[in-house]
DNA sequence: GAGTGGTCTAGACCACAAC
DNA sequence: TTGTGGTCTAGACCACTCC
């Protein structure tokens, strides 16, 4: 079976089906779902393809490139393009608001430290962290507010390597996330962020400062931020009241916002 | 002040400091920060920027598109490049495996229909789907169950529009998504999923069905399946018990996996 | 009509991986 | 050494927006 046969030369120019980089994408991308292209096999190199569907070799490029954003192939220099996934459907992969509110809330709410001690790592919080245990953080606890409100809009508990910390633990109240001060003081870069969703029921601890009945439901958000190498240089975890917050996000299919 | 004391010539090249578009992304990108390019402003033209950075127009797109990419800058055909946020921090747009389990844990468990009914849209349900009231739907519902295992993993319930439902509603067991069934069967494709995540404290009815006490702690994660032109074609809400079931997720900065 | 970004070509050299 | 994808050039025409 030629090749000719699988990927006929394109009947269409770009007056007619829209641009050729597309038309030769959703053609591999076809040859791909069909299982043409097996999932961990490589495609034909990009010069092979240029010739076959007679384009320059940029046009082959942006087919791939549309194809990569979509996570249905990979590129690696001197190996060539390997199939990742059968179907784009199956991915979902890139998300669009999903933490905006990571930076947004923050600048509408004031963090209120009411507490800050050192906390020795040991158990399962050094195993978050991924640090030794005996280590030395700082940990800072208090409510974020929005204005004019009387009850907390969550309870944040922020463990924060003490190193990093720099002046860190002398501010009192924060309207900015933290983790942006650290950032800019540590002159770090946070590369991503782990996060874990959980429900949980209130005890009366949490109930008395979050301002609502024990036994209702609250929203526990926790948050690893990872720098390069992997390191981790703080965990926040949040509590919101159910009646006040929810997590909302929008989750796209392939990159055609970009 | 003209714009060569702004963006100097590049005074490295290629084996210096990189690829020449990542270098100018970056000038760029230092030029936003600071303010030189507004946000909400336009970037210099494409032509003006290879001119001034002496590089072809391609160079620069490539450039742009980067910044494109961490959502920095937008382009429109015939207007120009906007300046969109002075700083990519504040984004972190990108997801990568945020719900991917969408797909995943679907694979993994089965989805046992327990009741099959017609309803009436009305009230929230109907504003939610962002459809007329009085349209008919299907109410699918049941528990999840991982293999092996006794208690259910979630208890879902799921609408349909009754239209697209085709042979849906005939089926007893699902392992695969119903979404991706739609999908195939009415050739539609989903762009998008908004998805809503609470706390909720199980009442005696859901806790039955989940075989958990009364009293403790679920979470309920809500999610509309769009398509092209906004218009909703299934709502799913999946009850967790709270001791089988965190989400998770990883939130990357840039566009920098591609 | 003038100017913008979007697409496309036909070359070229490079860094990297495999043999 | 050979071949891959990554980068880059100097052109070109197009669709679109605004005047």
């Amino acid at each position: 079976m030629s090749s000719a046969s699988l990927n006929a030369p394109l009947p269409r120019l770009s007056k007619n089906g829209g641009p050729l980089y597309l038309q030769i994408a959703e053609r591999l991308q076809r040859n791909i779902a069909s299982g043409r292209y097996a999932v961990g096999s490589l495609l034909p190199t990009e010069h092979e393809l240029s010739d076959h569907f007679g384009v320059s070799r940029q046009t082959v490029r942006q087919a791939i490139l549309h194809l990569r954003q979509m996570r249905l192939i990979s590129a690696r220099k001197g190996i060539g393009t390997r199939v990742e996934a059968r179907d784009a459907g199956a991915t979902f992969s890139h998300s669009v608001r999903s933490l905006s509110e990571l930076a947004q809330y923050a600048e509408e709410t004031v963090l209120h430290v009411r507490d800050v001690k050192p906390v020795v790592l040991r158990g399962e919080l050094a195993a978050t962290l991924g640090r030794p245990a005996g280590e030395t953080w700082l940990r800072l606890s208090g409510p974020r507010m929005l204005p004019g409100e009387d009850a907390p809009f969550c309870w944040t508990t922020t463990y924060l390597d003490r190193r990093l910390a720099g002046n860190v633990s002398t501010r009192r109240s924060y309207t900015h996330p933290i983790w942006r001060q650290i950032e800019q003081e540590a002159d770090i870069r946070v590369r991503e962020v782990r996060q874990s969703i959980a429900a949980k029921v209130l005890g009366r601890t949490d109930a008395a400062r979050l301002q609502r009945p024990a036994g209702s439901a609250a929203l526990e958000i926790s948050r690893c931020y990872v720098i390069d190498g992997g390191v981790v240089t703080q965990l926040s975890i949040s509590l919101h009241p159910a009646d006040r917050f929810r997590y909302e996000s929008v989750l796209k299919r392939d990159c055609a916002s970009i």
